[in-house]
DNA sequence: CCGTGCTAAGTTTTT
DNA sequence: CTTAGCACGG
């Protein structure tokens, strides 16, 4: 009872008390299953954890790293690595929980993050070792993309035969394999010129004060390699080390880990190889297939039985895994009874796919179920938007998780390249964004002559400027003023940066370069959408304020540079999640649907001549099935419009994969009339479909004649009700030019409008989504 | 130097 | 179909 009362910070008086025996024996076998026991129980040493989908596998990860604690291990000397910042902070959350309820001591101090940021944490640490400053910043790929874009025209490299993106991957997988620009090994003429494009490239990151995500961690290892003070201090630093989602480790990232946790051997790792879908990001599969071979002694303890998932959701995705080769047998198991049948719906074009999906969600909400139970997966982002309308047009509320990011913005990306200038005056990419925006003068002709000079002389960006601001040999006298208010600006902002935080410097910024007045001064539509979006990167930067320990600028800038995808999912937003298949991991929902399983979109059409691309594709969609709690929907189209071109459809391969039994089946369509598309084919889409390529028949004959779809379960596309917010009341003055804020596209312009009161429809102009014509009802009244 | 209008191009998955 | 990049005219 008095250790109930304990104050939280209390930890001396806690040794007074007999301490309970939160991890006894009996304790673990009430809480855990014997598999999972047996992993949190096992002593110090090489183990390795296969969870399969829904085993508890984060149980297992919180328990064990509680229970070390609870033997005296000590948290700041534990570091617990993940792939999302979601997953860190909901490990660190519950560990932080588990050990606050049994023994009485937080988490304060333990390492948990992501690679990356753990990776960046210990470079700005002991990174100097190896010749980095402490205030580098991060580059993220589109950054890469200019960067490497100017080192290809200066090398004068044709850009039809070495693209951007060609050369980039080639740099990032070697990068992924731990090979340095130095270390690069070419074998033909196209890696020769990699190779050189590498060595330029990372001149110039360097030059920059920069880094990349790749070689983020490959400077870690590195340092962590390297014959310094540094590596041995930090070879010292950590007892134990936890790796979640082990397969999907990149060669550079198993190194890493291995050497962190050679002093002491202690390092769990726990995975599935059948998760594992990043091979293309570098993911090596054979790091958990070998971790025995790897580590002498290391325990394996397989985790089969599912907590997450129906019994028919359970057949369906083993027997979809059941095919691939590159795995060890495993087979989930459930307590749970079978649970409601799996729905595959046959449509024929995208639209009645999306038209599908949305009234199955009308349908479903009830007391029970909300719109954040429902999930809708997709191979390609490029599939939201049908599935966006068809939401819209119910009036269902749903987010699209990740896509294009908030960050990627051109007002946000310009912002942050103010903030990244000033912290690091080194920073060329980002000054050449910043230099002529707001339009000050400097145009393209000056700036490139700047970068000429960068070049010629070797000096950083920022030296270029304040050289042509002082010598006017360099630029005519226009252009050279410009310039020099430009760096006066710049030197300003960095005088006045010192003890400002990052919201309050970003204020600083918009209001001392002009750009919240440019923006302003447009009036436009668009316009305020910009002040908006940058009203709220200023508010998240406060949110960090808040929660950071030791809230700096490089912290923001960081935080903002690793930011995933997922990490934008928030289930308190109530709304129906849309998402692509890869962020879905790591998710569940009672309900989710899986669309556009066709040939060629899933498995991907990049992937279906690669045996082992097609497994990856298979692991793919078992990470999709697996995410349903209660409720799987299946569906493919016989007509699938993409990029402008209209394809014909074939049912997935993974559609034929399913058991017969527990299975219902939709069909309002026919199989396509045989099209030869040979002759339009173009671009990897290359639309040939011959009578060649093999149907995969679904479990039910297909009927001969198209079945229409039930009637009334579709309204016409683009009726919506907006709520009024405006200043304009209905039938009293509405008129072009007033403002009309609808729940999910924002505030919009009206354009014109017909009809009154119920049948009142007003055509509105959305900086997001354009012009749409919506039935309004009008929610409220000034 | 800047903004507009056009053409052409490219379309997987992302820390 | 969308977007990005480019040429042109002001």
């Amino acid at each position: 009872m008095q250790l109930e009362l304990a104050a939280r910070g209390d930890q001396q008086n806690s040794d007074a008390t007999p301490r309970p025996q939160p991890f006894s024996p009996d304790q673990l076998a009430r809480e855990l299953n014997p598999a999972q026991a047996e992993a949190v129980v096992h002593p110090p040493g090489p183990l390795l954890v296969v969870a399969g989908a829904g085993s508890g596998k984060t149980r297992v990860i919180t328990y064990r790293l509680a229970r070390l604690v609870a033997g005296g291990a000590d948290p700041r000397r534990i570091v617990a690595v993940t792939f999302t910042n979601k997953a860190a902070g909901e490990l660190r959350e519950r560990a932080d929980k588990l050990l606050w309820e049994r023994i009485r001591v937080g988490s304060r101090g333990l390492w948990v993050g992501t690679f990356h940021s753990i990776s960046a944490r210990l470079l700005r640490q002991w990174g100097e070792a190896i010749g980095l400053r402490k205030d580098f910043v991060i580059y993220d790929d589109d950054d890469q993309k200019r960067l490497l874009g100017r080192v290809l025209t200066d090398l004068k490299v044709p850009e039809r035969m070495f693209p951007v993106r060609q050369v980039l991957s080639v740099i990032d997988r070697a990068k992924n394999q731990g090979q340095s620009a130095a270390a690069f090994q070419s074998n033909d003429y196209f890696d020769d010129v990699v190779g050189k494009a590498y060595r330029l490239y990372e001149e110039r990151l360097a030059a920059a004060n920069a880094t990349d995500f790749g070689g983020l961690l490959l400077s870690t290892l590195q340092l962590c390699a390297s014959d310094t003070p540094a590596a041995r201090e930090i070879a010292e630093r950590f007892d134990h080390v936890l790796v979640d989602e082990f397969q999907d480790t990149n060669s550079v990232q198993y190194r890493l880990v291995r050497l962190l946790s050679r002093r002491t051997g202690s390092i769990t790792v726990v995975g599935d190889e059948d998760q594992s879908i990043y091979r293309w990001r570098g993911a090596d599969i054979r790091n958990i297939l070998d971790f025995e071979g790897d580590h002498p002694g290391a325990k394996i303890v397989k985790l089969e039985q599912n907590y997450r998932s129906t019994g028919n959701i359970l057949r369906a995705a083993n027997s979809i895994i059941e095919k691939n080769s590159e795995r060890r047998p495993k087979r989930l198991f459930t307590e749970a009874g079978d649970g409601d049948p799996i729905v595959i719906f046959e449509g024929e074009t995208e639209r009645d796919e999306a038209d599908f999906v949305a009234s199955r969600i009308e349908a479903g909400l009830s007391a029970a179920r909300a719109p954040r139970d429902f999930a809708v997966f997709y191979r390609t982002n490029a599939q939201s938007r049908v599935l966006e309308d068809a939401l819209r047009a119910r009036d269902l509320p749903y987010s699209v998780v990740g896509g294009t990011r908030f960050f990627d913005r051109a007002e946000i990306k310009d912002l942050i390249a103010y903030m990244r200038a000033i912290a690091n005056p080194d920073d060329g990419l980002s000054l050449q964004r910043i230099v002529n925006v707001p339009a000050r003068g400097i145009g393209a002709a000056t700036v490139d002559r700047i970068g000429d000079l960068v070049y010629a002389r070797k000096i950083s960006a920022w030296q270029a400027l304040e050289l042509v601001s002082t010598d006017d040999q360099l630029l005519g006298t226009g252009p050279r003023k410009k310039v020099a208010a430009f760096v006066e600006l710049m030197r300003r902002l960095r005088a006045e940066s010192a003890g400002l935080g990052p919201a309050a410097l970003a204020e600083k910024v918009l209001e001392l370069t002009g750009y919240r007045d440019a923006l302003a001064g447009e009036a436009t539509l668009e316009a305020e959408g910009r002040i908006e979006n940058l009203l709220e990167l200023i508010a998240q930067m406060r949110e960090y304020e808040r929660e950071a320990e030791e809230p700096t600028l490089y912290g923001f800038l960081e935080r903002v540079a690793l930011a995933s995808d997922v990490d934008g999912y928030d289930p308190d937003k109530g709304a129906v999640s849309l998402m692509t298949v890869h962020t879905a991991k790591g998710l569940e929902f009672p309900v989710v649907f899986i669309t556009g399983l066709e040939e060629r979109i899933f498995p991907h059409a990049r992937s279906v001549d690669d045996d082992s691309a097609v497994e990856e594709e298979r692991r793919l969609c078992y990470v999709a099935v697996t995410r349903a709690r209660q409720q799987l929907y299946l569906s493919c189209v016989r007509r699938r419009r993409l990029s402008g071109q209209e394809l014909p459809g074939m049912p997935s391969r993974f559609l034929r994969d399913l058991p017969s039994e527990g299975i219902e089946q939709i069909v309002t369509s026919r199989p396509p009339e045989y099209t030869d598309y040979s002759s339009q084919g173009r671009g990897p889409w290359g639309g040939r479909w011959s009578r060649d390529e093999p149907e995969y028949p679904l479990n039910r004959p297909v009927p001969k004649r198209p079945v229409a779809a039930a009637p009334g379960t579709r309204r016409k596309p683009g009726e919506l009700t907006v709520e009024y917010d405006g200043d304009a009341a209905p039938g009293s003055g509405l008129q072009v030019g007033s403002k009309l804020r609808h729940p999910s596209f924002g505030v919009g312009e009206v354009r014109a409008w017909q009809g009154q009161g119920a049948d009142l429809k007003v055509t509105i102009k959305f900086p997001a989504v354009g012009v749409k014509t919506i039935l309004a009802r009008f929610l409220s009244n000034p």
